[in-house]
Order: structure tokens, then C-alpha cells, then sequence
DNA sequence: ACCGCCGGGTGCC
DNA sequence: ACCGCCGGGTGCC
């Protein structure tokens, strides 16, 4: 009897399968043990300790069943009435195999309740006979667990196979990295035709944006099988697990939206969502020959009026007399009206054709709805987005539905929102943004109880961190379609992934361990067929286009000509001399050190030396006190407070040259920069940590001086932003800065509004010019990287701005602003000085050569003649070379590159 | 399960 | 006969 419960008991598991979501049962499930079992948040630094020939038992007593090759999911069971040791093995789809023979689940048990390493397992030659069978067990852990795992199993009689575990094939590395880098390129081939879209879109959509809706609608309609699936004889298997199973899988209804910015996802998605709705039809409207935008504006004034984004939102429509605010009054002081939500469901049924009005009507009361109904009863499609893009969606609905069409667009924000199911249910759309997501994420939130027909993502990347509140939040939502929108849907890794395809619910990879096992962990680790299988499985689901993308041979969207020229600046006999007195000042210096074989350990200096020239480049105001402090020249600074002085002074330098300084012990650029004694500048957590490491005889990585935690000097607050150290009295000219003005001159006489980005990697260089440019008149603004971000947005907007008063000239810092920035108003970019990435000139340009850019964009490089500047151009050739190969390669070999760099910079 | 293990039946060669 | 051996019953954790 007892034994008999137990075995109902657990026998229920295997009923459990991981295509039906269990949302409405607090009791644990098996699906759920398994997701809790692989939600390791960071499986990444995991090593294979090594392998185990296992044994699965008690295969009768289960239904699940496992095909050669396939793999399996390990889950404790602590509660097992027979043994708390209990390791229970289930297939993909979490039906229960069998369990883990006694005395090797006793010794796992140890190993995974104490997180000392995470058990796979895989199933190579399927079941022998009916009883048992063998299972490839492979641990994985922290390097440091590894041996006590070892230990542990040896103890118990269990020997891991440590053998032929290679490390991961460093070889292919690059070619791997820049395979994934490219991930999301060349996604557009040919995906099927273009599509119209239904009349009630108002704006006739470009071929590209045709192309796309034909491919979403596709990937909402076809019924055929989810990547890596295939059909062998009356079952469906899986190629990458060998799962298999006699039901079809569920195919993701939706994917990735993946295009640039600017390229129309916002109106694509609109006339999806007009054009698409159940069976291919368009979405039933009503048409009327009164102004429509009221019904729109309508529900949106009444729910959300106390917004100042909507209140902007509004006056943007009176200005352009869309509607006149008088209207609008009166509207907003009626009543909502939903009496046309049952009307709406009624035409819905219709012209799906499956069932009666009244039928419908019936059914849609009861409880026991069939799916099919449920399905046919889905009419909204809920938008989430961030708050910065709202107006931009509403905006958008407005401009691109045709003006006769009423459309019911409800804003799902504010305190007042009406959260009404049954009420948001009867909306065409439903737009809301990830926090008021995260506010409301329990069960019984609205947005949660609603039957979604469509649920988009805009900016989707924001849900790539699966532990936020929105992120959870996000795949609870019950929906037919899913979409992600997003221009940069991979920031980071191969990780930033996993979200988005839980979120589409691309089976098996929602759930962690597969996608773990499958994917992750053969990519981080360089295994070129997890990298191929990831490609194919994004290349399934996601359309990405460029601004450099072509259809048909021809570009997607034209961007106007860009012409780059490099202007030769000849130096003034004054600034000639002083910059030769330098020059073979540093050569010496320099050669000195290489000779010596110290470059390294006087790696401050040489960039200060070359600093130096390059400013003499530039203006000779721009220059700092060479503090020429290699650790054998700190003995003649006198005072502690000289000393501080000249180190800020130094570490201002650092900051100030836009050098891109790297820090020598996370070999990444400094953040929280701090100087040594012996002027070498850190990241102050990098440095920080090499101090309470080494103790009292921490020495600086590379000079090897004493260094203390109390003499790491940091930039005073007080002097950020601090900029106001020339005035014009004192004021001189240079030759470049001549350069410049004869440009601006020469264009301000062709046409006065045309607008320049002036860039240098020297803020001070660009106060330097605006004496000249406030003397010349023109109209300028500034935008470096101490401004805070509301600054930015304030001169950015100025900028951008077609009003005649704004201003036609941009000082801009080289490394100021993402890539975000958007500075299509220029139509003229200046560099100043050239950078030692030649990327980040790439980018600069790029944020005027842009979409929205309609004028040819023109490209002056100003470069001094016979200097450390021409040189560094040739390096920045090779530069890129460097930068490819430097991936994967030794620190030290990075520091030999930099060291011939240097070299051939000053000509040894 | 064509195994291993258990425990009862049995017992020279 | 407090053993070995045989053969039937039995079987995950």
C-alpha cells in the first residue's frame, strides 16, 4: 500500500512536460525542479572535471523514453521516501527516465547538494533492455571544486575520467569570435517576398519594410518545424539533444525584429499588426468618416492626461493641427465607451468562419473553452517598451494608420490605468513600458491574466538579465506571437541570448540547463559546431538589415555620398622648432629606454613623451607640465603637496587625451582612475586589490616601486569639469587651428547653416577654439564626457535642432557619447587630431553618416606634416591587424606590439 | 533480468 | 548442515 502511494506519487511526474506551462500550481513540479536545478546563474566559468560510466534504473516503472546520443537531465530528489539521495534522470520535455543507481546517486548527492559541480548526463546507446541502462555522467565546476570532486567520488569507489580532456581549441578562437561577432549579419538572404500591407496602414511601406512583413506574418502563420527539428517516421526529433517525441513541437509564432535603427521596425510592426490577424486576415476596424485620431487620442487623454510625456505628445498633435484641442476637451469629459468590445469579439468570430455569433458567445462564457476558441478570442497585441519610445509608438500609430480606421490604442500607464481584463482584452493594442511591468508582475496582474494575440517587445535587449523583476515578468505572459525588437540584440555575449529565447519560447532552449549544455557553453568555449548551431538558430528566427544591407543588389536605404580627405597641416617655423626640441628630446629618451629594455617600466613617460608631441601637434597651449617622473626623477620634487600636484596634473593628462589609457592589470581602459607615487595610473578597484594582495611589500605591476593604498592620488572632485583655464588675453593661434577657421570660413560663405561636428580627443583643445570661433561668430555647442546626461540631451536636441537660432557648430570630444548619438544635423565632421583606434574615428563619423543624414557627408582628417601625427596614421593600418590578432593573445604579446608601435611612432 | 541478490531446500560420489 | 550448491522468486529510488 505505502510503497504503491509512492510510486502514483512520483509516477504523476512523468506526466509533466515542459510544453505546457504550470503557472497555475504552486506544487513543484518536475519542469520546475529542472529549471530550478539549472538555474545556475553563471554556468560560465564551469570546467569539465572529467566523466563517469553511470548506470540509469528503474526504466519500467516510467514512460520516458531516450534515443541514442540523447541528452538528460540530472534533479535531485531529497524527499524520496526510498533515498534521500535520490537522483532522479528525465528527458528534454522533463518526463521521468528512471533514477540514478543507489550508490553513485549517494556520492552525486554529496557533489550536487553542495554545489560542487553541476552532473550532466547523456545517453549513448539507448536502452539495452528494459531495466537499466548506461549513462555518460560529465561533472562540471569552478576549477577550484575540482579536485575535492575528484576526492570525493574517488572515495566513494567512483573514478572520473579526467583524460583526453582538451582545453577548448584556442586555435580557432579568432575565427570564432569574429564569427560570432557577425552573428546577426547577412540575416536577410532572401527570406521569402514582399507583403502588402492591409489598407487600413496609411503609409505605404518601403520594399525593405515589405520584405519584413511578409517574413513576420510567415513566422506567424507557416506551421513548419522549429529549427533542429525534423520528422523520422512518425516521430519528431530533435538533432541537437536526440530528443524526440510524438507530438509536433510548438513553433515560435513570432522572433527577432533585428533591424537597425531608423529602418522602420515601429511602421512594420503596425502593419503587422493591421495586416495579420487570425487566419492571414487583416485585423477587422471599423472605418468611419469622422476624424478618427479622436477615438486614439481619446483613450489615451483619459487614462494617462497627468503624463508631461503625453502632454508633449498632445501638443505635438495641436501644433501640427491633427486635431484641435477644443475637440479633444469635449471628448475627454465622456465616459469610456465599451460597448463595442463584444461587437469586436462577434467580428472576430465571423470572419474566422469557425462558429456561429451566438456560439461564440456561449463558449466565450464558459470555463471549458477549447484552445481554438481561446486562440480565436486573442484580438490584442500588448506593446512594452521603454518609457523614452512611448510617445515615439503612439506618434507612430497616429502618423501610419489611415485616418478612417478607428484603431483602439490604450495606453497601460500612469496610476489611474484601467486594469480591467476583459476591458484590455477588447483593445486592438495595449502599450505599456518595463516598469510599469515590473510594478505589476503577479499572477493576477492584468497583463498577466489577459489572453494576448501578440506580445512586442521594442528595445528587447533591456530583458537580456533573466534575474530583473520585467525579465520574469515577461515570460509569464500568455500569448499566441511573440516579438522582439530590438537594433542591437546581442551586447555582450553569446548569454545575452538566453533571455530572448525564453521569452519566444524556442524549445528546448527555455529552459536554462539545454540552452546551457547546447549552446552556451560549446560557444563560450569555442566549439565550432555549438557556434554553427547557434547561427542556425538565429538565423530562424531573426531578420536583421543594416543601413549597409542590400535587396537585390541595390543598398536598402541609400545614405548620402561620404567623401573623407586628410588635410596636411604645415607648422609654423616657431611651432616647427619647439616640436623638433621635443622630439629629439623624446627620441633620445625613448631609445634610450628600448635599449635598456625598460620601456615598459617607464611606460608613463614615453606616453607622456608622445603625448607631448602630439599636442605640440595641435596647439602648444595644450600642454601640461611634461611630468617627466619615471620613477628614478620623483627624488627632486621637494614637497608632498608638489608631488600631489604634479601627479593630478599627470593623471589630467591621462584623462584628459582621450588616449584610451589602458589599465596593466585588467588590461581593459581605466575606470576610477588612480595614480601611483610613481605616476602610474590604475583602475583604483584593479590597484586596489593588487595592495591588500600583496600587503606591505605590494609593488606597482610596473615599475615594481612600494606602492600604498594611501598614496593613490585621485582626480579632486572639485577640479572635474573644471575647463576655464584659458582666456582669451593670453589667447595664441596654431596652425591647425588656422586649418580649422579656413574651413569654416570658406563653408560658412557658401551657405551659413550648414552644420560642423569640429572633433579632438584634447577637451582643452576644444576650448582653446572657441575664442576663435566666439570671435568669428559662430554659433557653437559643446559636448564632452563630463556633462551629465541630461546636458547632453539638452545640446544634442539644440544641435539637432532646424530652428534658425540653433547652433552650427558641434565641439565635440572623440570618446564622448555612445553609439548611440545621433548628429545627423551635421553634414561636416573635422578631426582635430587623429586617434590611435582608428574605430573610434569610424564611430565619431558615423554619427552624422547616418540614417536621416541628407546632405553628402564631408570628412576632413587634419594632419601636421612630418610628425608623430603621420606616423600614427600608418600605425592605425596596421592597428587593426594588431587588434584582431590581440584577441586570444598573451598580455605580454600585446605589450611587444605596443612596444614596436612606440617605436615606430618615434622613428628607431 | 540471457543478470545479481535473496532465502528456502537440501546435502557423498 | 554454524557450510556450499541448486534453482525459484524476484527486481529503482
Amino acid at each position: 500500500m505505502f510503497s504503491n502511494r509512492w510510486r502514483f506519487g512520483w509516477d504523476r511526474y512523468t506526466e509533466v512536460d515542459l510544453f505546457t506551462d504550470h503557472n497555475d500550481t504552486n506544487a513543484e513540479t518536475l519542469s520546475q525542479a529542472i529549471r530550478a536545478a539549472s538555474e545556475e546563474p553563471d554556468a560560465d566559468g564551469s570546467v569539465l572535471f572529467g566523466h563517469l560510466q553511470g548506470t540509469v534504473v528503474g526504466l519500467r516503472y516510467y514512460t520516458g523514453v531516450v534515443n541514442s546520443g540523447e541528452m538528460v537531465g540530472l534533479v535531485r530528489q531529497p524527499q524520496n521516501p526510498y533515498d534521500r539521495n535520490a537522483v532522479m534522470v528525465a528527458n528534454i520535455y522533463g518526463n521521468q527516465v528512471g533514477h540514478i543507481k543507489k550508490e553513485l546517486a549517494a556520492a552525486m548527492a554529496y557533489v550536487m547538494d553542495n554545489k560542487l559541480a553541476k552532473v550532466e548526463g547523456v545517453v549513448h546507446s539507448g536502452t539495452k533492455n528494459k531495466f537499466t541502462m548506461p549513462v555518460m555522467l560529465s561533472f562540471w565546476g569552478k576549477e577550484e571544486k575540482k579536485n575535492t570532486v575528484i576526492e570525493m567520488m574517488a572515495r566513494r569507489g567512483y573514478k572520473l575520467n579526467t583524460g583526453g580532456i582538451g582545453q577548448a581549441a584556442v586555435f580557432f578562437f579568432f575565427q570564432l569570435k569574429n564569427a560570432f561577432d557577425n552573428l546577426f549579419e547577412g540575416l536577410m538572404e532572401s527570406k521569402d517576398g514582399e507583403k502588402e500591407a492591409a489598407k487600413s496602414v496609411g503609409t505605404p511601406l518601403l520594399p525593405h519594410q515589405k520584405k519584413a512583413l511578409s517574413w513576420m506574418c510567415a513566422r506567424e502563420n507557416k506551421s513548419g518545424l522549429p529549427p533542429f527539428w525534423e520528422k523520422r517516421g512518425e516521430l519528431y526529433y530533435n538533432t541537437l539533444t536526440c530528443f524526440s517525441a510524438k507530438e509536433i513541437p510548438e513553433r515560435v509564432r513570432g522572433g527577432i525584429l533585428a533591424d537597425d535603427m531608423g529602418l522602420g521596425k515601429t511602421l512594420t510592426t503596425i502593419a503587422l499588426i493591421l495586416t495579420n490577424f487570425h487566419n492571414g486576415k487583416p485585423l477587422p476596424v471599423e472605418t468611419c468618416v469622422s476624424v478618427t485620431v479622436l477615438n486614439l487620442y481619446f483613450s489615451i487623454t483619459v487614462w494617462c492626461e497627468q503624463h508631461l510625456f503625453i502632454i508633449k505628445w498632445l501638443f505635438a498633435c495641436y501644433q501640427e493641427g491633427q486635431s484641435s484641442p477644443l475637440k479633444a476637451r469635449t471628448k475627454k469629459q465622456m465616459p469610456p465607451k465599451l460597448e463595442g468590445f463584444q461587437e469586436d469579439l462577434d467580428f472576430a468570430a465571423a470572419l474566422g468562419g469557425l462558429i456561429s455569433d451566438t456560439g461564440f458567445k456561449k463558449k466565450k462564457t464558459s470555463k471549458k473553452a477549447t484552445p481554438t476558441l481561446k486562440d480565436l478570442k486573442a484580438r490584442a497585441t500588448l506593446i512594452i517598451c521603454p518609457l523614452s519610445v512611448l510617445s515615439n509608438w503612439l506618434d507612430q500609430f497616429e502618423q501610419h494608420v489611415s485616418a478612417n480606421v478607428k484603431l483602439n490604442v490604450y495606453l497601460y500607464y500612469g496610476s489611474d490605468r484601467n486594469r480591467s481584463t476583459k476591458f484590455l482584452s477588447s483593445q486592438d493594442v495595449v502599450i505599456t513600458t518595463y516598469n510599469i511591468l515590473s510594478s505589476d508582475n503577479g499572477d493576477k496582474s492584468p497583463l498577466h491574466v489577459v489572453n494576448w494575440l501578440r506580445v512586442v517587445l521594442d528595445e528587447g535587449h533591456i530583458i537580456r538579465n533573466p534575474d530583473t523583476l520585467m525579465s520574469k515578468a515577461v515570460l509569464r505572459f500568455k500569448a499566441q506571437r511573440r516579438w522582439i525588437l530590438s537594433g542591437t540584440p546581442i551586447q555582450n555575449s553569446v548569454k545575452d541570448l538566453w533571455m530572448l529565447l525564453a521569452f519566444l519560447h524556442l524549445k528546448p532552449f527555455d529552459v536554462r540547463e539545454w540552452w546551457n549544455r547546447v549552446i552556451q557553453r560549446p560557444v563560450t568555449q569555442g566549439n565550432k559546431e555549438g557556434l554553427q548551431n547557434l547561427q542556425t538558430l538565429v538565423k530562424c528566427i531573426t531578420l536583421r538589415r543594416t543601413k549597409n544591407s542590400e535587396v537585390n543588389g541595390r543598398p536598402l536605404v541609400s545614405l548620402p555620398e561620404k567623401t573623407v580627405c586628410v588635410e596636411k597641416v604645415e607648422l609654423s617655423q616657431a611651432e616647427r622648432e619647439e616640436y623638433e626640441l621635443a622630439r629629439n628630446e623624446g627620441r633620445n629618451t625613448i631609445g634610450r629606454y628600448v635599449s635598456e629594455g625598460t620601456v615598459l617600466s617607464n611606460y608613463a613617460h614615453v606616453l607622456a613623451i608622445l603625448m607631448r608631441l602630439r599636442q605640440l601637434c595641435c596647439h602648444p597651449d595644450l600642454l601640461f607640465y611634461l611630468s617627466a617622473f619615471s620613477n628614478s626623477v620623483c627624488s627632486y620634487i621637494s614637497t608632498p603637496a608638489e608631488l600631489r600636484e604634479r601627479l593630478i596634473e599627470k593623471l589630467r593628462m591621462v584623462l584628459a587625451s582621450g588616449s584610451d589609457e589602458e589599465c596593466s592589470v585588467c588590461l581593459e581602459s581605466v575606470r576610477l582612475p588612480v595614480i601611483t607615487h610613481c605616476a602610474h595610473v590604475y583602475c583604483r578597484p584593479c590597484i586596489a586589490q593588487v595592495i591588500s594582495t600583496e600587503k606591505e611589500t605590494a609593488r606597482c605591476p610596473l615599475c615594481r616601486s612600494e606602492i600604498k593604498t594611501s598614496e593613490l592620488v585621485e582626480f579632486p572632485q572639485e577640479e572635474m569639469g573644471e575647463e576655464n583655464g584659458t582666456n582669451s588675453e593670453k589667447w595664441r593661434t596654431s596652425s591647425k587651428v588656422q586649418a580649422l577657421m579656413a574651413n569654416l570660413l570658406r563653408l560658412r560663405s557658401e551657405d551659413n547653416r550648414i552644420k560642423c561636428l569640429v572633433v579632438s580627443q584634447f577637451t582643452r583643445f576644444l576650448t582653446i577654439l572657441e575664442t576663435p570661433l566666439r570671435e568669428h561668430g559662430f554659433s557653437y555647442v559643446r559636448l564632452d564626457g563630463t556633462m551629465s546626461l541630461k546636458k547632453r540631451t539638452q545640446v544634442i536636441q539644440e544641435f539637432q535642432s532646424s530652428a534658425d537660432s540653433s547652433p552650427v557648430i558641434m565641439l565635440l570630444s572623440l570618446k564622448a557619447g555612445g553609439v548611440g548619438l545621433n548628429l545627423t544635423a551635421a553634414s561636416h565632421v573635422f578631426l582635430m587630431d587623429p586617434a590611435w583606434n582608428p574605430a573610434t574615428e569610424e564611430q565619431c563619423i558615423d554619427r552624422c553618416h547616418r540614417l536621416g543624414q541628407k546632405r553628402k557627408v564631408c570628412v576632413t582628417k587634419f594632419i601636421v606634416k612630418d610628425s608623430v601625427e603621420e606616423n600614427m596614421v600608418k600605425i592605425q593600418k596596421k592597428k587593426q591587424d594588431l587588434l584582431e590578432k590581440a584577441f586570444g593573445s598573451t598580455n605580454t604579446d600585446r605589450k611587444a606590439s605596443r612596444i614596436s608601435d612606440i617605436k615606430a611612432l618615434m622613428e628607431l
